[in-house]
DNA sequence: GTAATTACTGGAAACGTTTCCAGTAACGTT
DNA sequence: AACGTTACTGGAAACGTTTCCAGTAATTAC
């Protein structure tokens, strides 16, 4: 393997020269600046990341570190920021969390190991205090959740979320205002700090306002965002124990499709006997039968978001910011009005 | 932040002893061993990776380079892959490539870099020759895909693959063994050389096996696994071009679902007035409606396959080998006798 | 009691870069 | 003519490890 050094004795200069010719400092003669060049594409010349990063005391590679990679939200979501993460010539390195405790351990210890300089959050729970989120040496960016729990202020950390609370009470107002008062909710969980915390919360102050009394057994919790098995277990037991409400809300599209099939498995049409609304707008929502009604996450965007922030915290250019996207609904065939 | 030597400065012995306390060597007492180890804690010490990697001129990072991320079936495959690598102490950096064409480039450029010990391919097109394929200066294994266009020799090159060919005509024979003859096929592409050819293949195999002439006006060509729209569109195509088909194999999970919208939007309904069979078995496939026919890859033991192969090269514990994984016919609701 | 082995340790080179510092030559300015 | 500036170059230190080599002390073998 050619290195710097068979470069300077092939041109005969000084390793110093040609480091400075493959770095494009200035102050190099145009002459000698060919001659180099020319060496170090007849030679094969590659420069050797490790030593470079060694002397410079840093590295070009950002973790993402994400629970739950299956997930097809995520999927759209990772396509973008690597993309835009390779544009600004850094690399993307994937870990995966088992738990969401791992999340702030992981970091730290990755962190450390001085391999990286920044992390993008993915997928995880978020109630961090200063000292834990401290831990963490490295820029940094909280995906598709923020800080609904914490007592973080917003000059300490950076996110990208959509308000989730909100975009649930919009979904379940949706039904609300089709005439659907028995309205079921299909989550991952209550009170887990994520999202589907969020989410479940929003689901409760849509009925408070609507003066509907929550009732607990119209609530079911697969623990999973992906086990497609697990969502479908949930809802059977939800339709065998409450044969009364008229529409679910699910706090994700693939959590809707395994409703859609359990109810379909007992007997009940969607949207004829039951009626369907969910979060994420995945591209294949659109093609389900029926469509699905869902509040979309611009994903596009928010990935872009993402990427974004972090590079400019990397790079110094920017300061931590929470950046809260818009949800749209996209009405499928999934909800009906109901009759009186 | 606390190096080796600061360890041994303040522990009174020789870095070359603290590096061996680290890293596990014998031919150290045990109370140096307790007294560095218990400083190294107390100081936080963690290694330099780049420093480790110059002088042992390796790197501990895999590069999974993967056409088309967001491909639903890749999902489950890449949280296996990484769970795999994570559980033997590697990286797994992620790169996405935008045509085929890219990735013996962009393999060979990163494999130069010197930080990478091992690639992964997924998702591109195989029929390199073996001059091509020798750029490539790290172990490799190509995922989903391997050499059946090739002139590679076996020892030259590792693959995981089901047998694309065999698979696609055990699907379109389950269509003409319940007796359809008039069965389009929806593919990706007719001569890319990479598993949609192989498949497209297999269906012209199970024709021509069968004396059922193949007509081009039956094909639909997508140009993607993933766009749900553009696989709608060519469908509508189709169905507007030829009324008189009876059944569809699309080679992917995915591009039924939006073949089966299509349809649906026709006035076409599956499986009474067409047939649908596809090849992937996705686990949201199970909780469709209707439920999808499909042949189901073994997508966990494919996973698995490909991160030991490669991790064994790595290790020089293994050679170079082909695995070729059975496929399974999971009968959903798609599919429908065809009465004379 | 000497020699050979063993157990442990320290010193120093090496890995391939970048960057600081000093230096030379040519040129323009006064 | 002396001086400062500019344009370019080389030498060497530094980054934080690992590993080879040599060396000492203690133990064992004869």
């Amino acid at each position: 393997m050619t290195n710097i050094k068979d470069l300077a004795q092939h041109c005969g200069v000084a390793v110093s020269t040609v480091s400075r010719v493959l770095n494009e400092h200035p102050d190099v003669s145009e002459e000698t600046r060919q001659k180099v060049l020319r060496a170090a594409s007849e030679l094969h010349y590659i420069p050797n990341t490790s030593a470079r990063n060694l002397v410079r005391t840093t590295s070009d590679t950002i973790a993402l570190l994400v629970k739950g990679v299956n997930n097809p939200f995520f999927a759209k979501l990772i396509k973008v920021l690597e993309r835009e993460i390779a544009q600004s010539g850094y690399t993307l390195e994937l870990h995966q969390m088992d738990t969401s405790e791992d999340e702030l351990r992981i970091g730290a210890q990755l962190t450390n190991e001085r391999k990286l300089i920044g992390i993008l959050f993915l997928g995880g729970r978020f109630n961090y205090s200063p000292e834990e989120l401290s831990l963490i040496k490295v820029p940094s960016v909280f995906c598709t959740y923020t800080n609904s729990f914490g007592t973080l202020n917003a000059e300490s950390y950076s996110s990208v979320a959509i308000d989730d609370k909100n975009a649930a009470r919009f979904a379940v107002d949706t039904l609300i205002s089709r005439g659907h008062r028995r309205i079921a909710i299909l989550t991952d969980n209550q009170d887990d700090h994520s999202i589907s915390e969020l989410r479940f919360q929003g689901y409760q102050d849509a009925l408070k306002r609507h003066n509907i009394p929550f009732d607990p057994t119209l609530v079911a919790c697969t623990g999973t965002f992906s086990d497609m098995g697990a969502i479908y277990r949930a809802t059977s037991e939800l339709i065998e124990r409450d044969r009364s409400f008229t529409a679910i809300f699910a706090i994700a599209d693939l959590m809707a499709v395994a409703a859609i099939k359990a109810l379909s498995d007992h007997g009940r049409r969607v949207p004829e006997d039951c009626s369907v609304v969910a979060i994420d707008g995945l591209e294949l929502s659109e093609y389900l039968l029926p469509t699905l009604t869902t509040l979309v996450q611009p994903v596009e965007d928010m990935g872009l978001a993402c990427a974004n922030i972090l590079i400019e915290l990397i790079e110094s250019r920017g300061k931590h910011r929470q950046v809260t996207f818009e949800t749209l609904l996209r009405e499928g065939g999934s909800v009906r009005r109901l009759n009186e």
